[in-house]
DNA sequence: TTGTCGGCCGATCGCCGACAA
DNA sequence: TTGTCGGCGATCGGCCGACAA
C-alpha cells in the first residue's frame, strides 16, 4: 500500500504514531467502538482508564471489497516501572510525531472529484476536470486535433487499471474513456461517490 | 427458510436433533472444526470430552452469498444429576427422531441438475431434462405451436426469480429462457455447478 | 468550464431451429 | 433426449460533438 494514497484516503485530520513511541491506550473506548455496544453498556470485565503502551508497529491497510483504509497500531503494554518515569518525564517517549513527516517533501499533485450521474452511467466516460488534467496528467501533445495518451494507475491494493485519456469536443475538455467503465463497475462506484488521482504512483481509487 | 428446500440442499444424510432432546456434544472436535487447527494442535483449555446438552433450539440458515446451507442448534448444559439419570435410563431423553417427520407426508416433486457450458453461457437459456419439466412444473398448453409461460420461483432466502418456461424447438424441448441469466449472473453461477428445483415452492438455487 | 443529451456504430445478448451425440 | 452451434434481431455500451447551465 502506497503511503501517500494511504494518508490520501485518510484525510489531513488522521496522524498515525511512530513505532517505538510510548502512546496512552484507552480500553473502555477501543471496547465500545468494536463491540457496537451503546455507551452505557457496561464491559465485560473491571478494564483500567488508561495504559500505558509502546508502539509495537504500525501497518497500514485497506479492505478488499470497499478500498477503506485502516491502520493496524499493534501495542505493547509498559511495565509499572516504565509507567512511573514516563509520568516523571525521566525517559523520551518519542511524543506525537507522524510517522510520514520524511515523506513531506516529494508532496505530489492530485486532485479528487465527486462523481456525476454522467461519470457512473453507462452512456460515457469520466469528465476530467481541467485543472485536475493539467496538474496530475502527463501533458498532450496539442498540435495533434485529438490529442489522447494510455493512464496507467494503481489504485490501492496496487492493481493496474488503464484508461484512455483524451482532449476533444467543442469546447475541448478531457475525458478518461476506454478502461473507465470497467473500473466504476469493478469499484462499484455510483454517483456521489469520489476518485482521487495521485500524481507518479498516479492513482485513482474508490473514496 | 422453507423447511422442504433447505433439506432438499443439505441432502438426505443430514438429520437434525429435535428441539428439547437430549444430544451428547464434544467440545473437542467443535474447537477443531471452527479452530481450522490440525488434530493435532492442542486446545486452548482443558475440554472435557463430551457434555449432555439440552436442544434449546434449531435453526436453519443459507449464507447470503454462496447459498450454502447451515443449522444453527443451541445447546444448554444439562446437570450432573439429570445427566446421570439419563445414563440410567431414569429420564426420557427423546431419542434420535428428526425434527421433520411430521413432514414426510407432502414428499414434494424435485429435481437437480448440474450445469453444462451451454446452460450458463450467455449465448442461450437453460435446458429442461424432460422428465424434470413434466414432473415440477405447470402443464403446458401442448395444443398451442409454442407453448409458453412464466414461472415464478423463490431461493432460499425467500427472493422471488421469475422464468420464462417454453417448449419448443425440433425435436420438441422444455427451456427457460428470459430470466435465466439474471438468475445465472446474480448467483454466480458457473459450469458444473448445481440446480435444485422443488414444487409448489417452485425453488432453484445454487447448490 | 463541464454535465447531460442525441446521434451513431459496433459488440454483445439472447431467442430461434438445425444438427448430432 | 439434450448439448452445442450458426443465424439473426434487439438491446446495450461507449465514443463523438452539440448545447446549455
Amino acid at each position: 500500500v502506497s503511503l501517500e494514497l494511504w494518508h490520501a484516503c485518510a484525510g489531513p485530520l488522521i496522524s498515525l504514531p511512530k513505532r517505538g513511541s510510548v502512546v496512552v491506550y484507552f480500553p473502555q473506548g477501543h471496547f465500545e467502538h468494536v463491540s457496537d455496544y451503546s455507551a452505557a453498556s457496561s464491559a465485560p470485565f473491571d478494564l483500567p482508564p488508561h495504559v500505558f503502551c509502546r508502539v509495537a508497529d504500525v501497518k497500514l491497510h485497506a479492505e478488499a471489497a470497499s478500498d477503506e483504509v485502516y491502520a493496524q497500531v499493534s501495542l505493547v503494554p509498559e511495565t509499572e516501572q516504565t509507567e512511573k518515569k514516563l509520568l516523571e518525564g525521566k525517559i523520551e517517549g518519542h511524543g506525537e510525531e507522524d510517522v510520514e513527516v520524511a515523506a513531506k517533501s516529494s508532496t505530489p499533485h492530485m486532485f479528487c472529484k465527486t462523481l456525476t450521474a454522467s461519470d457512473t452511467s453507462t452512456h460515457g466516460g469520466f469528465s476530467v476536470p481541467r485543472r485536475a488534467a493539467e496538474d496530475c496528467f502527463p501533458p498532450l501533445d496539442y498540435s495533434q486535433q485529438r490529442p489522447s495518451q494510455e493512464l496507467v494507475a494503481k489504485d490501492l491494493h496496487g492493481l493496474e487499471w488503464r484508461f484512455r485519456h483524451i482532449y476533444r469536443g467543442q469546447p475541448r475538455r478531457h475525458l478518461l474513456t476506454t478502461g473507465w467503465s470497467a473500473f466504476v463497475n469493478k469499484k462499484k462506484l455510483v454517483s456521489g461517490d469520489a476518485v482521487l488521482f495521485l500524481r507518479y504512483e498516479l492513482t485513482p481509487l474508490k473514496y
